[in-house]
This record gives structure tokens, sequence and C-alpha cells, in this order.
DNA sequence: CAGGGGTTCGTGAACGTTCACGTGAGCGTT
DNA sequence: AACGCTCACGTGAACGTTCACGAACCCCTG
């Protein structure tokens, strides 16, 4: 039937070809002119004005005088072709600028999956290096991440929630309101909690052990002699780092009440100077202080440094974060490590589990530990 | 057809399924009352035995005994839908675990615009930023970024192009390879390039007016007496950096020769160490150094005082890019700053350009230009 | 010349959703 | 009683691609 056609053009190299589908019927298979493909098609009097629709697999066809069957195998690079034949589908593609939906092959042929990565602010340190793990593990799963900068805008976050869920997969990242707003936004979508401990969340989450890692921060300043330790806070309400500290404070039998924790307007160099400023006045007898991430405790050796006060002779400074920003300031920063990377790794983790159906991990198996890394400043 | 299975449904509220809302007066939402306890914690424990085919907009209207159209109004929360139907339509999505298809709407409704974004590294601090600025952009406009972290690996970045040349509807990012091979990994989508000239390459791209930087970093050094300069560059050829490098010290008649470039191992402050030992060994007598970066600046500044070289009586330094990091160092880097955020957003003009159809921008409108900022390492 | 096997190509039929209609019930107006 | 209107809902028909088939042709072999 229509096949002949199709033959009777493959047997006839002569010019003509890519202008015409409907050959001048040089023969007596002139059967059908009208494929049943492109019924509705005009050719000829394409767009009046500028309206230019994307050129579909069908055009393409009728302009190489071919199937569409003919135009997938071509462009997907597959077998049962005739090079030739390949060739002048892929001119034909190139002529109308073709490029396939990824709407309709994505309908028809499962296993793309992408996921979406809320981040808090890109231009802390600490991020990109957990997205570079999220990306990573993704990438070796064949996965792909569109990622969101929320700017630290609980508004933003749900916008992202908003989209995420219509577009990805499944979503990690961080996120300040609680569970059930998350469940508003999120349309079914599985989603992973960063940082956040399994008593915080109803979510697979991976978090990172403060405890573990406070209390090694602690022990060593205690055992450097200190007895008046404050603390840089990050968030308002009592974090897991915040509660880590009193309660280590307290194990070592040492004084604090709310006066020895300042919070930091924001997490960065500039908070953490400003934050430093309140607790020096507030407390301006303590040896030491524990900062909620690395930028805040450079901010606070910043501070004690325009206060006279050297570090770590005069006040000791410890970190939380890790960043390699540490190793250049000076004194080079004391912290507890935090392998940021794996963070993002078994973040990925999860999302591959609750795509299986399985249960995610809980527990130690989801957390990252910190490492306490000696340098100067403590 | 269940279709009409549905319509008897609703006119008799007595049937035997929970469907049941009130009859012709919509009174006090009495919904469903049995399958109310959906106290799935775990998503995804719902089917135990294996035919885990994802529900369809099918299942759902079979299983609230309506059609196809009501769900969708009712999971796109439009309006021409009762209350109480609505409420049934989304407890059977609940109960299925229903999420649409996201091909499958996008292949009706168009407009999901999705760009890809490729990074050479996301540790270095530089890129981060531009990403940031990217997705700014692309929020404003409701797009969506995929971003992949080639790992400054040719051939990572050529698989990040095969995988986005299929998913996205634009590419923006850092490549090596050149046009040609691009425009096979390409597969028609336009691609922006990030920090390529336009005499290097026929696509569209966004780039740093090095000459322009460089200029004003070089005069400030010449100003301050310094005039034995050398510089730590970042790659092997002769990139616009080196070339403009070059330029500007002759145009002051300094002295110099392949002996005052050393080539640094890779972009971080390691290889800005790295390369200094180098530089230093070849030309003992320097009075400057202009790194290809701050990070390898950052590392000049330390194998400078390594070497006993106080910054900047020794040696002065000079960066390029205006990290945030440069002020957190001793002492603090002078730098050529680039505005890193506008870099990335530019390219997303470039992309929205790109796709309307539209010239993209060229020359100048398509450059940042780098402003000096003198702090105290030079 | 019948038959077999290998190429090369075409034809419905999905895939899951939304859009533009169409329909019937209910209610009020004339 | 006839008409019109609104509300709530259902019915093909796209959207653009791939998949599972099958058909026509070619080159052999017996």
């Amino acid at each position: 039937m229509s096949a002949r056609v199709g033959r009777s053009q493959r047997k006839d190299p002569s010019g003509a070809r890519a202008a015409a589908p409907a050959g001048p019927g040089p023969g007596p298979d002139k059967v059908l002119s009208v494929w049943t493909d492109n019924q509705r098609a005009e050719p000829g009097a394409e767009g009046p004005d500028g309206a230019r629709r994307r050129a579909t697999i069908h055009d393409v066809a009728r302009l190489a005088g071919v199937s569409r069957q003919t135009v997938s195998r071509a462009v997907n690079d597959k077998g049962e072709i005739d090079p030739a034949t390949k060739e002048r589908v892929l001119e034909a593609a190139r002529l109308l600028d073709y490029r396939p939906s990824r709407f309709a092959r994505g309908l028809v042929q499962k296993g793309a999956v992408t996921a979406g990565l809320v981040i808090p602010d890109l231009r802390n340190p600490f991020f990109p290096e957990v997205a570079a793990g999220v990306l990573e593990a993704a990438e070796q799963r064949g996965w792909q991440v569109v990622v969101w900068d929320s700017r630290i805008d609980e508004a933003r976050e749900r916008q992202a929630l908003d989209v995420l869920s219509h577009q990805a997969d499944a979503v990690v990242g961080y996120f300040k309101d609680p569970d059930d707003v998350l469940t508003r936004h999120l349309g079914g979508v599985p989603l992973v909690l960063l940082e956040r401990g399994p008593q915080q969340t109803r979510f697979a989450a991976v978090g990172i052990d403060a405890a573990t890692g406070v209390e090694q921060g602690l022990n060593h300043l205690f055992r450097a002699g200190h007895r008046r330790i404050g603390m840089l806070d990050g968030v308002h309400g009592p974090g897991p780092r915040r509660l880590a500290f009193l309660e280590q404070v307290r194990r070592l039998g040492l004084p604090v009440d709310e006066d020895w924790v300042a919070v930091c307007p924001e997490h960065s160099v500039a908070g953490g100077e400003a934050g430093m400023e309140r607790l020096l006045a507030a407390r301006p007898e303590i040896t030491a202080v524990f900062g909620f991430n690395d930028l805040i405790a450079v901010g606070a050796m910043r501070t004690a440094r325009r206060h006279g006060r050297s570090v770590p002779d005069d006040l000791a400074v410890l970190g939380f974060d890790g960043l390699s920003l540490g190793e250049l300031v000076e004194p080079a920063l004391t912290t507890l490590h935090i392998d940021k990377r794996q963070l993002g790794r078994l973040a990925v983790e999860q999302v591959a589990r609750l795509r299986a159906g399985e249960e995610p991990l809980r527990g130690a198996d989801a957390w990252v530990v910190p490492e306490l890394v000696v340098r100067s400043s403590a």
C-alpha cells in the first residue's frame, strides 16, 4: 500500500525528492498520495505570519518522504535503516530545525528520573559542597537534578516545592516549614529533608550528628583549660547544635544561661561579626566561643581581634562545618568537619529507597558524624 | 462503561461504594467514612506485591466514579466542580498515590522551559556564584535549571551535553571542546558558552572583558612601583587573561618572556602554591605576581610567605575574580572583581534571545567588565 | 520456481494528560 | 409550558513519540 510509495521513492533517486512527498506518480502505484499520518497538514502555506510552530517528527517525515518510524530510527541512531535514507532524513531534520519533544519521548519510554534540589544559599560554601554530593550521586544513577536557590526565603521554598512537585519525581532540600505545610505543597512527591533529625519530621531525612560533634569540640576546649564558653548560634530556636552545646556545657559543669548564646542575624562572616559583638558585650568573661558554622566562627575571630583579643590566646574559636576556607584564615580555624558530599550522597540514597518502595534509612545510617579538626584557633 | 457507573453512583448515593456525597442539598461535608484513616506514614508502602505500575488519571477516575476530566479539575484546582466530588476525587488520588505525569502534561500544555547548566567545579566558589545568577534569572522567567558538575573533565562535559540535548530546551555552561565537537553532541539545542569571546566561537556567549581588567590591575601595580611582574596562569594555552597580561606588560615596557608565566596544575589554592614555587624558582627577581584567579593568588601568597617574603612589601599579589574569600585572608587580597551573578544573568538573557529567534548579544553587551578592588595584598 | 532468511521500511496502537466542546439536570423567567 | 441559564460533569480529539508488529523487497539456495 502506502509502503509502495516509499519504496518507489527509494528506487527513484532522481531529483525532486526533497521537495514534495507525493511524487508525480510515475508508476502504477499512485494509490494514495494522501498520507494517513499528516492529514491535517497544509503543505505550502505553513505560517502566514511568524507563527513558528516547532517542527515535529511528522514534518521531517514528510519532507524526507519517509514514515515517522524511519525518522525515529535516523535521529536515534538505531539500526534497520539504509545509510542513504538516514542521511536524507537527517538533512531534512536539520533543515526544519527539528528537535524531538522530550515530553512525547518521556511519555512512551519511562526511566528518566528528575530530582529537585532546594538549597538555602549558594553563596555559603557549605551548600555547593552538599549539592556536589547530590549531583555526583544522581549522575551515577543516571538522574538529573534541577536546582533551586531559595535564598533563605520560606516563601521561595514553598514556591520551589510548588514547581518541583509538578516537574520532579522527588525532592531533596532544606526546608523550614513544618511537615504539614510541606505536605500541602508536595502533592505526593517523595521528599528527603536535609539536616533534620528523625524525631523532627516524619519525612525521610539525612542529618548531622550534632551531639557527637559538639561533644568532641567541647571536650577539646575543656582540656585546653576553657571554663567559660559561649556560643554563636545561627537560628533563633533551640536547634540541634545549640541543644547539644547546652547539654555538653552542663555535663562539664560549666556556667551557662541564655546570655552565653548570641544569635547571629545571618549565616555569614558579617553575621558572625555582629553576633560576636553582642556576645562580648553580654559576657566579656568568655575565653572560648563555639560557632554555629565556620562562617560565623570566622566572623567571631575578626570581631575578637578588633576588640584587641588575640586568637587563640585570649579567646579560642571553634567552628562547625569544615569549610576549606577555614584553612586559609589566620589563625586557621579549628572546626568540626562534616563530610558534606557524603551528606548529599546519602540524600540521594534516601530518594532511591523511597522510589523503590523500601524503608528509608533511619538513625545513625542516615547521619553524618562530624570530626574534630584541630588547627590553630582553638 | 465505567463512565455510566460514575453517573449512576452520583445519582444513587446509597451505593455500596464509599462514594456518597450528600444528595441534592450539599449539606455539611460528610465525606468518606470508610477510608479516611490513611495514616500512611511511609510513602510507597501501599502495594505489597508487585504490579507497581504508577496510577494514572484513569485509575483515580474509576475509583472515584467520575471521568478523567473531573479528576483533572480536582487535582488542578480548577472551577466547575462540586466541592464534595472534589474531595472524593482527591481522596481517591491520595489512596492510589496518584501523581500526574509531567510528560503527558508537558505534551499538551507547552510553556515549561528547562535549561541545562554545566559547571566545571562546584567547589571553586566562583562557579556557585555564577550558578546563582543563572538560577535567579531563570526563576524570574519561570524556567527551571538542571545542573551538571563536569568536574573539569571534558568527557563528562560531553556526557552532560548528550543528556541535556535530550532533556533540556537550551544549555549554558563552560565547555573546553571546540565548536564542531559541541555541535555533534548538541543535536540542535541552543547553546550559550560561558567565558568565551565572540571570536573564539560561533555560538552565543557571555564573557569577561579580561583586557580592560588586566589593564587596570597592571596599571595599579606599575604605579606602585613594580617593574618585574610575573603571572600564575590557570591554563596551558594562551587564554584571554594571559594574552591581556602579556600585552599590558609590553605596553608598560616591562621585561617578560615565557619564564615569567607559570601554569598552575589546578584552579585552587594548592595549585597556586605549586605554581608559585615554580615561578619563584624561575624568576626570583619578581616583585609582583598576577594570579589567574583569587584561589591561585591566595596560594601564591602562602608560598611567598613560606619563602620568607612578606606580602605586599616584598611581593605584591593581584587576584582575579573577587571572591569574598579574598577579604578574609591576610593580607586581604587586591583583586579584579567580577560580577559573577551578572555573568549568569547575562547567560540566561542570551538563552532567551536564542529562543525568541533574536540575534544574541555580541561584544560589549555580552561582557562583564572587571573592577579593580584595592585591598592590602597589592 | 518455490521457499527461506535478511534488510529496510510503514502502520496502528499505545503513553497520560488537557482542551474544546457537548449534555443533562435543576431552577427561574416569561 | 416553553425557554434560557448555570452548574457539574462527560466525550472525543489532540499532543509527539516509540513499540510491536508486519509487509515488501532483495539475494540466495535447493
